[in-house]
DNA sequence: TGCCAGGCCGGGT
DNA sequence: ACCCGGCATGGC
């Protein structure tokens, strides 16, 4: 590749600047939010996350003891309600049942145990696990998602057919082990993915990083 | 108006 | 070890 990973991520911030996910929140927000943001707009989450915040119920505990058709209907504008309601519920029986509800003691965890625990979770897969690690637990984990695949792939960093802990490994093994950066990383390369770097009619001309593509434009999957 | 969104599971090759 | 259908609401 002819620019370095940093050389990218300092192109996004100059252009795009500090995106400022999950900053102001808790860490069990951030935790509800990284499931319930699975496959889905995160507008649709923000209002199943303000659902619970008016009933009071942005706590480990508290989530936990509501009744299983009460929470569906919370979190329904997040789509996929019924699946996510229980995926929820087995990550709150978790919490709560091997870290006594406590999100500090859970995250004084080493990440790499943490990270398995959290992937024995059912509904909790490779992203929503370095989702909470990462953005909620502060830990030096790097996220990948469909984004972060499409838009390094385009470019002819990775190949289309790159696995999850490849590219993970391709970010981690490049970059310096820090939270605030692969924090602001992953955000930056969704905002690309989000208005550049789409699915179908994508505004390539108009990316940041539109200087580094191939000669002929992006790359297009086999 | 369809297509898409910050995946994951379960069953099948 | 992949591949695929299913899951659901709201925005553009």
């Amino acid at each position: 590749m002819t620019a370095t990973l940093i050389e990218v991520y300092k192109r996004l911030f100059e252009a795009l600047g500090p995106q400022h996910w999950w900053p102001g929140e808790s860490p069990f927000e951030v935790v509800v939010g990284a499931v319930l943001v699975q496959n889905t707009n995160w507008k649709n989450v923000e209002r199943a996350i303000d659902n619970l915040r008016r009933s009071d119920l942005l706590d480990p505990h508290a989530l936990n003891d509501v009744r299983p058709e009460e929470l569906e209907e919370l979190i329904r504008p997040a789509g996929y309600y019924r699946i996510k309601s229980r995926r929820l519920r087995s990550l709150l029986e978790f919490i709560v049942e091997r870290y006594d509800g406590s999100l500090e003691q859970m995250f004084a965890t080493h990440p790499a145990t943490l990270r398995d625990e959290l992937l024995g979770v059912h509904g909790v897969g490779p992203e929503t696990a370095d989702s909470i690690l990462l953005y909620a637990g502060e830990m030096p984990v790097f996220v990948v998602d469909a984004y972060t695949h499409r838009v390094l792939s385009r470019h002819g960093w990775i190949g289309f057919d790159a696995g999850y802990h490849e590219i993970q490994d391709h970010f981690q093994s490049s970059l310096p082990q820090d939270v605030a950066l692969y924090n602001e990383f992953h955000a930056l390369l969704v905002r690309v993915g989000n208005r550049y770097c789409r699915k179908t009619r994508p505004k390539c001309g108009e990316c940041p990083l539109a200087e580094l593509l191939p000669d002929g434009g992006p790359l297009q999957p086999e």
